[in-house]
RNA sequence: GGCCCCAUCGUUUAGCGGCCUAGGACGCCGCCCUUUCACGGCGGUAGCACGGGUUCGAAUCCCGUUGGGGUCACCA
């Protein structure tokens, strides 16, 4: 067969700059994984750096495991993110259609010319031939297709439909070394043996990823394939694949690879889809803010600068080349993305930190879908006191309750009140002393200060810590709040002051 | 099992032959700031898997060992 035999005279894509063409092709199963967002993350990048352009396409060829659902949460994830695309679904482009379903037709035709010109084979071997033939070679059935059917005679395959049976088509692969560059693991060569030849086309004519991906990405003009490591091993099929479809025409180049690192999740496997740490949507409910979550993903199997962990998209993108990826895998480490998070966050201007807090604290039942005007007040003025206090926005129901309802309400941690010391009301009612002596035009965290450093620190020799600590667990009903005069201040005098009496009249 | 990939502090990452008695970040532990908790600041803890080479010189290059991971579907 000529076409075995040219294999290795055809050339990887040379594409630099504007020229460079990356795709996100996701199938829509399922919620998305974080380490999926992280593929998409760099193909963007990439994408942006060079100048280049981002298909996104759809690979929907399993009806089994498809959903709608699944394909507009994809969408969501991207959208949330800020991550675009040039072409593709929603957005169209020269090549469309952009979902697979969509592209049975095309499918049929490259089909039809890859059997014409002999690249592709009809196989009636089921599963159970297959093995049963290993066995008696004594070969491993681990070792596969055993490319029986290469050679079948018109009268063999004759026999084969007498019987009933229709063929599955199988890539009849080259029977040489296959090697190429990896961008971000340089030279990989699978030995010639190590790959069979491989199904394309069911017996009933359903065409499989195997073919799909790479006519697509053929058709649409992809010149680097940033994927997961996962499908390294595919690699020399898909390349054989390319160079049977460069012969019938489809294509003149074959595409760089560069195969990114499995994100890992505790001890030493992959995250898996089952674990809730690989759901970006997961992340985003507890508070995550998309350039905190965008930040960390960057950082699995990439780095900004030597002494740099937090930037932006933009820096991102102005540094980001495959090449420095790094081949290891990267373990996906929450506290870490945690404390990234906590960085962006207290990055925001306060009015947007504020604006980005209202779901978080909607959904908690805290505040009303619409805010009132009075919400939006409280809102804006505790926001500041609580922006270094957070690392993740679902902290915020907990952290803002107190400033949200009036002193009836109020809700007491136990460890708050069980940290109350025995002089405890003694405390409370010196405070509330001082503290009615404050002018209500005066009703501000320093005045406040001064009036209670005067009736407990000085009047009653108590440490500050002493002194406060219950009028912390009055106010806010928690041992841990923001700034107590700040807090006093922004409730009102008379609210303070009922909050006090009310934990004196608990005792 | 065949084939492929990977290997620097607990984790992640800098390092691409001499600048390394190995740097940053997260975590952890102290101290400072401070009305609590944070934030911020300062300091500390801890690592080149092992064995051979190559070289004047190796974390950096080569080989092997060990360990880990992946893949071997008529899924994608």
């Amino acid at each position: 067969m000529s076409a075995a035999s040219s294999s290795q005279t055809h050339p990887f894509s040379d594409a630099t700059g504007a020229d460079v063409r990356v795709r996100f092709c996701p199938s829509p199963t399922g919620t998305p994984h974080v380490g999926l967002v992280r593929t998409a993350l760099f193909n963007w990048a990439y994408a942006r750096h060079t100048g280049g352009k981002m298909v996104f396409r759809i690979e929907d060829t399993d009806a089994a495991r498809d959903s709608e659902e699944s394909f507009e949460q994809i969408v969501e994830a991207l959208t949330w993110l800020g991550l675009n695309w040039d072409e593709g679904v929603g957005v169209g482009g020269p090549h469309a259609p952009y979902r697979q379903s969509e592209r049975y037709g095309i499918y049929r035709e490259v089909i039809a010319a890859l059997l014409e010109s002999g690249h592709v084979y009809e196989s009636f071997s089921n599963a159970e031939e297959i093995d049963a033939r290993n066995e008696a070679a004594g070969r491993a059935k681990q070792l596969g297709y055993d490319n029986f059917d290469r050679d079948l005679s018109e009268e063999q395959k004759a026999a084969f439909r007498a019987e009933g049976r229709s063929p599955a088509l199988r890539l009849r692969v080259p029977d040489t070394d296959l090697s190429f560059d990896d961008l971000v693991r340089g030279e990989i060569t699978f030995p010639a043996g190590s790959f069979t030849d491989f199904v394309i086309v069911r017996p009933n004519g359903h065409p499989l990823y195997t073919l799909v991906n790479p006519v697509d990405d053929a058709l649409m003009g992809i010149t680097h394939v940033l994927r997961g490591e996962d499908l390294l091993s595919s690699t020399p099929r898909q390349i054989a694949q390319y160079h049977a479809l460069i012969d019938i025409g489809v294509t003149t180049f074959v595409p760089r690879f560069g195969h990114l690192p499995y994100v890992m999740g505790e001890g030493n496997k992959k995250l898996s889809k089952r674990d809730p740490e690989s759901n970006l949507f997961h992340h985003r409910d507890r508070g995550f803010i998309p350039e905190g979550l965008v930040n960390y993903l960057a950082l699995l199997g990439w780095s900004l600068a030597p002494d740099r962990d937090v930037f932006s998209l933009e820096e991102m993108v102005a540094a980001f080349d495959v090449v420095d990826v790094l081949p290891n895998p990267a373990r996906f480490d929450l506290k870490k993305a945690e404390s990234i998070n906590g960085d962006h966050i207290r990055l925001l201007d306060v009015a947007d930190f504020a604006a980005r807090l209202v779901p978080y604290l909607e959904t908690a039942g805290i505040v009303t879908a619409p805010l009132t005007s009075a919400q939006e007040g409280v809102l804006a003025a505790v926001a500041p006191l609580v922006q270094t206090r957070m690392a993740l926005l679902g902290e915020a129901p907990e952290l803002l309750a107190p400033f949200f309802v009036d002193a009836a309400a109020l809700e007491y941690a136990p460890d708050a009140l069980a940290s109350l010391p025995e002089n405890a009301g003694l405390v409370l009612a010196a405070a509330i002393n001082g503290l009615e002596e404050v002018p209500l035009s005066e009703w501000d965290a320093a005045t406040i200060q001064a009036a209670l450093v005067s009736a407990l620190i000085e009047g009653l020799a108590l440490k500050p810590r002493v002194a406060y600590g219950p009028l912390r667990v009055a106010v806010s009903g928690r041992r841990v709040s923001p700034p107590l005069f700040e807090s006093m201040e922004i409730l009102g005098k008379e609210e303070t002051i009922a909050r006090l009496d009310r934990l004196v009249n608990a005792r």
